[in-house]
DNA sequence: GTGATCACG
DNA sequence: ACGTACGTGATCACC
């Protein structure tokens, strides 16, 4: 028998503080509920349960025999948000068959306590869930703690057992109320003894066992005479915490473990509280059907299912849409082929198989039709590869979506009909819908509607129609060419690598006197910190951390170091960039990499299978490799990069006077920054200096810590607390700018960018302080780098229409965030550089020259310059 | 599947 | 007292 008992109040407050506000549609909030219940899933499956009990403080508690007077009286009262959310989830609880247990006059650490008790008692098993270290006392042979987490919205737990707890604390579980009845614990308002804190009660109690041994032998242990008198001041105290601190285990409840099997449930009952609660993924998880009536019950406006044409008309269907102006309709495309085409029609979905295709590709011809799909990316890729021309894709489901929500998980279109809330009156035959693009299909236009509203109220409507969507024709373009590379030099550059990396392996055993796996963080840490038992061991989760950071600074102890260094730099070239590079190559040598327009929070691109954004380039033995990056026969690459196009984006949003006086007469920014952080004039900054203040530069950018910055670039944190403070005071438009965006983010509940991309930022009402820090920083952040990102897009989409408007073969064929690459014909390298240079230049306008810097080259190598 | 590490802007 | 810069993707080890 093994019984779980839940700790309901505490984990319904991780779950919600650590999960971000949610609301229906209707404005309730759910976050605490979906978090629980997804906690709770997760440590089911991790206990494996037969019974569960779920315990609740009740509303008012009264304070039974702890009578200190000001105990729990600074608790903090629940927020609003999460209260109206508590009998909204006891009563999900009681429809998914769980026992809750609530008392009179005790808390739900005394239900704990009692059951825990009731298990040892019995022999049973028990595991207790909670996010409340006070539960790991009730630990013993047969109780365990789970104590849940919540990192980034994931449901994670930690077991604690005797064991963990003699490791972690060096004490059994029921000397943690020894070490409380010291130390005390503010939170709980149990006093302790003053001036004793966690290291001190800990090594007292790990000394003598208990404060009862403590006292009875006060004179005569072997303690500092200080730390004498701080016990004898507080002994009252000391029993006091101890009764205070102590959970009981003698709540009246039932204690017949068998009660709490958990109840078989209602499925459709309970599926209609989760849809009305919008928690569609867990009705999925759960494998439970939404029935039509659950999803109707929640909807405010239907939509009228079409019925499906599986054998339409062709000409008919091109007439109907010619007379309509407007297509919907979803493509069924792979590798260049279509294998279906489903048209809405209004009162059918006609389903053409892939003999449609011409009748396809009129439609995609045709101007005068407007045309709203799910994946524009894919239409423009299939139109390039028969050589149509696409008129008119006025709606693309994604990236409408994306622009209207960056954050999302992603933009399939059944979650979009959930977040929407698209529903449908079935018709009898609706069955026939076997196939879920054509019951898409029949959504679209429902779909395309709301996007299209929610985009107009935002002012986004241009984002989708002038950036998004014809960067989908660019991209699709870009990696339909592919970026050329030399194979077999490749192959070849690895194989050196090979050699190299074998021979420093070896190198390596020998000086450590020790064969393992190197590339395991694991078996590398045990060689260095305990075998060796080298200095500056720092821990992550799972044991010695090796990073980089880590090791160099501990390069002149031991001569492995740098070895282990380089053996890394080289692996991770081989294994990342030879080996899969070279897997990637198509028959003529191509590399073709997908980009993904819908990845990032901040609107930039991302790049995929292989990522061709991340190649080698800051040290050299990394970047050879883009000499194997080459520019096909008679052909030249031109690669333009955008000079610090963050800053001076930031010089324009913040109209921060000195930083765009610097970029308009075109002074080195990050020589002028040294100048004014260090009070010297500019010709007397030295390399020092300058890239000191670059540091600072990009830590504004980023969001800026002292403490990080310091961490970058090796000083002091006063140091380098003092370069920001200089910062600010000489960039006194940046100072402003950093204080009204978070101000105004806060209100707004979002940031956006010039161009009106979004981020929404729930983070900023976070009660845990490191989330609210880390979303003020992207408040920062983001306007600067989406601004950038949206800058580089309309950049794209200009060389794009220019080359073809040239009549030029020249292709686009990379962007890697502020840097384009074009391959052109030989004889048209010089004029395709100077129209990358010209539409980058050109792409905005702000209060400072935006300038990029192009270079001309055989390999990628070369070209950069 | 997740965490650690490291490649890029 | 605590934790520590923004945005990505690929690989490896390990559960």
């Amino acid at each position: 028998m093994t019984l779980l008992v839940v700790d309901g109040n505490s984990i319904v407050n991780r779950a919600f503080y650590g999960n971000k506000l949610l609301t229906t549609k209707d404005g309730r909030f759910t976050n605490a509920v979906y978090g629980f219940l997804t906690m709770l899933d997760k440590i089911k499956e991790e206990s494996e349960p037969n019974a569960v009990a779920i315990a609740f403080d009740l509303k008012a508690p009264t304070f039974r025999h702890k009578t200190y007077d000001g105990y729990k009286a600074n608790r903090k009262g629940m927020p609003d948000e999460l209260a109206q959310q508590m009998p909204v989830l006891k009563d999900v609880l009681k429809t998914l068959g769980y026992t809750l247990v609530e008392c009179e006059g005790f808390e739900a650490d005394d239900i704990l306590g009692t059951l825990a008790a009731e298990c040892d008692k019995t022999g049973s098993k028990c595991v207790i869930a909670t996010g409340d270290r006070d539960s790991l006392q009730l630990v013993s042979e047969n109780v365990t703690v789970r104590l849940a987490r919540t990192r980034m919205g994931k449901a994670e737990s930690d077991l604690y057992d005797v064991e963990k707890i003699r490791e972690e604390y060096g004490v059994s579980p029921q000397q943690l109320i020894e070490i409380k009845a010291l130390q005390g614990d503010t939170s709980d308002n149990i006093p302790g003894v003053a001036g004793i804190g966690q290291k001190g009660a800990g090594d007292l109690i790990r000394a003598f066992g208990t404060i009862d041994y403590i006292y009875d032998n006060i004179e005569t242990i072997d303690i500092k005479a200080s730390m004498r008198n701080k016990l004898v001041n507080g002994r009252d105290s000391a029993f006091m915490s101890k009764m205070l601190g102590t959970i009981s285990r003698d709540a009246p409840i039932d204690t017949e473990l068998s009660h709490y099997a958990v109840k078989e449930y209602d499925p459709e009952e309970v599926v209609k509280k989760l849809a009305d609660l919008e928690f569609f993924s867990l009705i999925k998880r759960w494998g439970l059907k939404a029935d039509i009536k659950a999803v109707d019950r929640v909807e405010k406006k239907e939509a009228v299912l079409p019925k499906l044409d599986t054998e339409p008309d062709t000409e008919k269907i091109l007439e109907k849409l010619k007379a309509d102006k407007k297509a919907y309709f979803i493509a069924d495309i792979y590798k260049n082929d279509l294998n279906y085409l489903y048209v809405n029609l209004g009162d059918t979905v006609a389903a053409a198989d892939s003999g449609s295709y011409e009748m396809f590709a009129h439609l995609l011809r045709d101007e005068s039709i407007e045309k709203l799909t799910v994946n524009s990316k894919a239409v423009f890729a299939f139109a390039k590869a028969h050589g149509i021309e696409v008129k008119n894709i006025t709606m693309d489901t994604q990236l409408a979506a994306y622009i209207l929500n960056p954050s999302a998980s992603d933009y399939e279109t059944g979650r979009l009909l959930d977040e929407y809330k698209i529903t449908v009156k079935y018709y009898e035959d609706s069955l026939l819908y076997s196939s879920e693009l054509a019951s898409n299909t029949a959504f679209l236009p429902a779909l395309c509607d709301v996007l299209k509203e929610k985009l107009a109220e935002f002012s986004q409507l241009d984002l989708l129609k002038n950036i998004e969507i014809p960067l989908a024709n660019v991209l699709a373009n870009m990696e339909s060419v592919g970026f050329k590379v030399d194979k077999g030099e490749i192959e070849n550059y690895g194989q050196m690598l090979g050699g190299k990396i074998s021979a420093l392996q070896e190198e390596i055993y020998d000086c450590v006197g020790d064969r393992f796996n190197i590339n395991s963080p694991k078996q590398l840490g045990a060689a260095l910190f305990e075998k060796l038992g080298l200095p500056g061991a720092k821990k992550t989760k799972s044991g010695y951390s090796t990073s980089a950071d880590v090791l160099e600074a501990i390069r002149d102890v031991h001569p492995a170091i740098d070895m282990i260094l380089e053996y890394r730099t080289l692996s991770k070239l081989k294994s990342t960039y030879c080996d899969s590079l070279a897997k990637v190559a198509d028959e003529n040598g191509r590399i073709h990499s997908i980009f993904n327009q819908t990845e990032t929070r901040t609107g930039r691109i991302s790049s995929l299978e292989p990522n061709l954004q991340n190649i080698p380039v800051r040290t050299e033995v990394g970047r050879e490799l883009r000499r194997f990056f080459i520019a096909d026969e008679g052909c030249t690459l031109i690669d333009a990069d955008y000079s610090q196009i963050e800053l001076r984006v930031l010089a324009h949003i913040a109209d921060d006077k000195e930083m765009i006086n610097a970029f308009k007469n075109n002074i080195d920014v990050h020589s002028v920054t040294a100048s004014q952080v260090f009070g010297l004039p500019v010709d007397m900054v030295n390399s020092t200096m300058r890239s000191r203040a670059k540091a600072v530069n990009f830590g504004i950018v980023y969001g800026i810590g002292a403490f990080s910055l310091a961490k970058d670039i090796g000083v002091s944190r006063k140091e380098a607390d003092s370069y920001i403070k200089a910062y600010l005071a000489h960039y006194s438009g940046v100072d402003a700018y950093m204080k009204n965006i978070v101000e105004k983010a806060k209100n707004m509940g979002f940031v956006g960018t010039m161009f009106g991309r979004r981020r929404y930022l729930p983070e900023l009402t976070a009660s845990n302080r490191n989330l609210r820090a880390f979303g003020e920083r992207v408040a920062r952040n983001m306007p600067i780098q989406g601004t950038a990102a949206d800058i580089i897009k309309i950049a794209m989409i200009r060389v794009f229409d220019r080359l073809k408007a040239e009549n030029m073969k020249s292709r686009l064929i990379l962007q890697v965030h502020d840097e384009l690459i074009v391959e052109a014909p030989d004889e048209e390298a010089e004029k395709a550089a100077q129209i990358l240079k010209e539409e980058m230049e050109n792409a905005v306008e702000l209060k400072v020259p935006l300038t990029a810097e192009s270079n001309i080259g055989k390999t990628w190598y070369d070209a950069k310059g």
